[in-house]
DNA sequence: AACCCCTACAACCGCAATTAA
DNA sequence: CTTAATTGCGGTTGTAGGGGT
């Protein structure tokens, strides 16, 4: 049983790309656009499955990355947002113009959960070691990863409330800051209220602009951080507390 | 120079969600 | 409504390259 596999795999390159490989995808998509990636190595001359077209433009082709470090005003919005969102990568980079989920999400378990546990934080709580280590006696919720399935298992049964008490997490998240191809850029969720905004109008419940529910980097004015009141990127988590 | 270890990150895999037929 | 196909996401792996011995 089980799905079939998405390529025929025996006719498919794998791991690196070449040049060659990559100056296709791209001449590909200039020429057609994003879409349809199912058929688009075989429209591409690639042997390569879609999905590995796919996340070799995302990751790497896109002519909108930025790559390069990650600043302290990143890295800090990264910890931000991880503690809100949890490992919801593709929401984070949607918040950081320029950044994948891939490379935030490679970017956390290289450097910044090493640099939380040098500060005595648990990354995957955000709460300090010790504090985490005796709630871990408790309810074992500090005590969780990914790599650990019983532990994975009592997680699931824990509310989120119970992991970040201090935290109000019964929020909404808007939509990525880019216009999505699925809703033409027409039309995205006012972050505080889930009401719909239209044609980059202002939602009437709140101050945010439209820059801030769909087009941030697209509209100049906004550097994607203001749907979290980061005019200074400095976020309060307290201050994103909804109702 | 050779080997080993560690780090960084590109790429893959499996599954869930979404969309189309 | 159901099923199949496709896309997207998050976890994990593979490996190149750098540093230390």
């Amino acid at each position: 049983m089980g799905r079939s596999p998405c390529c025929e795999k025996a006719h498919t390159n794998k791991g690196a790309w070449t040049k060659e490989e990559d100056d296709r995808l791209i001449a590909y998509i200039r020429a057609h656009g994003e879409g349809c990636w199912r058929s688009l190595p075989k429209a591409a001359g690639l042997l390569r499955c879609g999905k590995s077209c796919r996340l070799r433009w995302i990751n790497y082709l896109r002519p909108d990355l930025k790559r390069g470090n990650f600043t302290d005003e990143e890295d800090e919005l990264i910890i931000k947002l991880h503690s809100l969102l949890g490992n919801k990568w593709s929401l984070i980079a949607a918040r950081l113009p320029g950044r994948t989920d891939n490379e935030i999400k490679n970017y956390w378990n290289t450097h910044v959960r090493r640099k939380l546990f040098s500060q005595g934080i648990d990354p995957s709580t955000h709460r300090p070691l010790n504090e985490t280590a005796a709630a871990r006696d408790v309810n074992t919720v500090s005590s969780y990863s990914g790599k650990d399935a019983e532990k994975d298992e009592k997680m699931k049964t824990i509310p989120v409330e119970e992991r970040c008490p201090d935290l109000n997490l019964d929020l909404k998240i808007s939509p990525p800051a880019e216009p999505s191809m699925k809703t033409g850029g027409k039309t995205a969720v006012c972050f505080v209220c889930t009401s719909e905004v239209n044609n980059g109008k202002d939602c009437t419940c709140c101050n945010f602009a439209a820059a801030a529910h769909g087009s941030s980097s697209s509209k100049g004015n906004s550097n994607g951080y203001e749907f979290l009141e980061l005019k200074s990127r400095v976020l309060d988590c307290r201050s994103l507390e909804m109702k």
